[in-house]
DNA sequence: CACGTGACTGTGAGCGCTCACAGTGCCAGA
DNA sequence: TCTGGCACTGTGAGCGCTCACAGTCACGTG
């Protein structure tokens, strides 16, 4: 008995560190009574393992509480299974917009059941740039989901020139990139609000655009111009600093001080018609009865302003499995281009 | 000169190799004219490595452009580097939650300064629970931000009993569990206003509290009673059925049926603030003349609303801070107690 | 002058997995 | 009966890293 640990000491090893750090394939292999190569091809569900073999395997996995060690398996195949979700904003303002939530919950969501996981990451800064550079590269992530609003993100540029797999939400205001987007379509949704308050019978229909240097800001200014031509009202345009609350109320009542008679304004975001529908009732106008007020997003807060805000829905939650689909193709090397998705008009008691 | 390329094998497949997946640290330590131990040292910032060395490593880094192999890492430290923040919830409402944003956002923030990454999950469904069980276990991050309001989540006494380093958001429900948590003083908060609200010679006060099976509904609600005791109005306390705008409408309206004389109103929430606002609108009562109303989260929302809310203020970049310092102590062995952080009143115009 | 000492460095043995390849046994067709 | 093919299985060689250990070298010190 004295040299019963040195005659089995492999084993007993093996013993231990199942117990100790969690079972290996090995580990499984033994207790199903075949070797490492078969648990790994009925894992990876391969074919040519026979129905014997494959439930013993299952059942030694179940019996061991088995869990496979992604990170040695990462080293071999070179995937990791994850997929950064980057928030490339000068100013992380877009955190408070609904919007951004939705899409975020919606790519967690549909990445875990294909099992892969998401990594939330904020490039703000040029060291937060530089970070996700290296943290891409790094092989941390198979790709990069890129939720940049602004021209000339430096990082969309990088991420482009390393021909990594990215794919943008929102159409990419910079025209030399090479990667794909998915969009809701803004201009379309533009057109079709701005057409609603124009067959309401209003005539001084006026806007608050998002920041030109946002692809919301320009398509939806561009769909609200398609259908109005000549017809905009004369300082009928006044550009919001970002998609917030404040800066709707503020850039309302710029509108009201310059084009006091308006009778609809098409507001680019639904943050900020919040805003805009406080300074309209600041301003005593009565929305919709002098002002009909129409918004963009149909996020959270839509149905629950004063009155409830009538906007153009984007669908979020199919933008989201767009872009995780576009990504996998990238990711397998499959070609894979750009999707613009439709938007529609959801009416309540703003316009 | 003629077998000058034979004399080299080596060196050529290394620089083969260094170009088709990236340099590894062999590769750094033949250009760097050292061996892979002293790469490894400098990188792990270890000691016993000659300034020269130091130096030339750390060009031969520079020059080949390389970056770590994570997975090579972990397999061997067992550590991922990462850490889940995990959103327990059956409904995903929190998501709608600025409250839960900037937590995320903090968090995402505190953990890149370590260079250490978030994995969002979401876990609303026991296969989602399961999911999240086997990815922690899998050892893919080193511990738990466990963002979960309800009580008897099976999540957190699964993570519990499992040992796992996990820090919860908010004082968890259940007092069976052994995990820290780190939360801000609701109690002492709901106090403040309470007590505020009472100090503006207000006599009926009455409160929509949040659910009772989370925190928030519990400890504030408990605030509330600790400064009104026996003066809580007949009928002054109605809970909302989650924290949402609707729920805060809904609750409000059936507040002013069961208590139409009540002069003022504790929100336990700023997005059930909202909802109760508008509901004080829709019965013709102004605020802040006819009634009070006192949120708490002090949220994005509240200096937006009409009028604007006047709240209690919880610390959450500090929240987040304190999580992740919590659970880096629980990763390192080191012992990790709970805490709570103070909370407090923001005036406005709405009380 | 031998020898311990301490700073520094190189080396081998894995971590747990996948992949390519080399078997093994069985059956149909020659 | 032999052979080729097929379904299935086992095995070795790494993936790139860290860690423990075993050097090596230049110093003092006895």
């Amino acid at each position: 008995m004295s040299d019963g640990a040195s005659v089995h000491p492999k084993s007993r090893g093996a013993a231990r560190r199942a117990q100790r750090r969690g079972p290996t394939m090995e580990d499984v292999a033994e207790v199903a009574g075949v070797s490492r190569g078969t648990v790994s091809r009925v894992l990876n569900g391969a074919f040519h393992v026979s129905p014997e073999s494959q439930a013993a395997v299952r059942a030694a996995m179940r019996e061991t509480g088995y869990v496979v060690n992604q990170s040695a398996r990462s080293l071999v195949t070179r995937r990791s299974g994850a997929v950064a979700f980057v928030l490339s904003e000068p100013q992380d303002r877009l955190f408070e917009d609904p919007v951004f939530n939705v899409l975020l919950r919606a790519c967690t969501q549909i990445l875990a059941e294909d099992d892969s996981s998401l990594v939330l990451m904020l490039a703000s800064t040029p060291q937060e740039r530089t970070r996700v550079m290296r943290f891409v590269q790094g092989g941390h992530v198979d790709g990069v989901l890129l939720v940049s609003t602004h021209t000339g993100d430096p990082l969309a540029t990088e991420l482009d020139a390393a021909g990594l797999p990215v794919v943008v939400c929102g159409r990419p205001p910079d025209a030399g990139l090479r990667m794909p987007y998915v969009a809701a379509d803004d201009r379309g949704g533009a057109r079709l609000i701005t057409q609603y308050l124009l067959d309401q019978g209003r005539h001084r229909i006026a806007t608050v655009a998002g920041p030109d240097d946002t692809a919301g800001g320009v398509e939806r200014l561009a769909g609200y111009r398609d259908v109005l031509g000549a017809r905009v009202p004369d300082r009928g345009v006044v550009r919001a600093t970002d998609f917030s609350i404040a800066a709707g109320h503020a850039a309302m009542a710029a509108l009201l001080a310059g084009c006091p008679d308006l009778d609809a304004v098409f507001v680019a975001s639904d943050l900020l018609a919040v805003g805009a529908l406080e300074a309209l009732h600041a301003a005593g106008r009565r929305v919709p009865d002098d002002v009909l007020v129409g918004g963009f997003d149909d996020s959270a807060i839509a149905p629950a302003t004063r009155p409830p805000l009538t906007t153009v829905r984007q669908p979020l939650a199919q933008v989201a499995a767009e872009m995780v689909e576009v990504l996998r193709q990238l990711i397998d090397g499959r070609p894979a281009s750009s999707r613009v998705l439709p938007t529609t008009l959801v009416r309540r008691g703003s316009a």
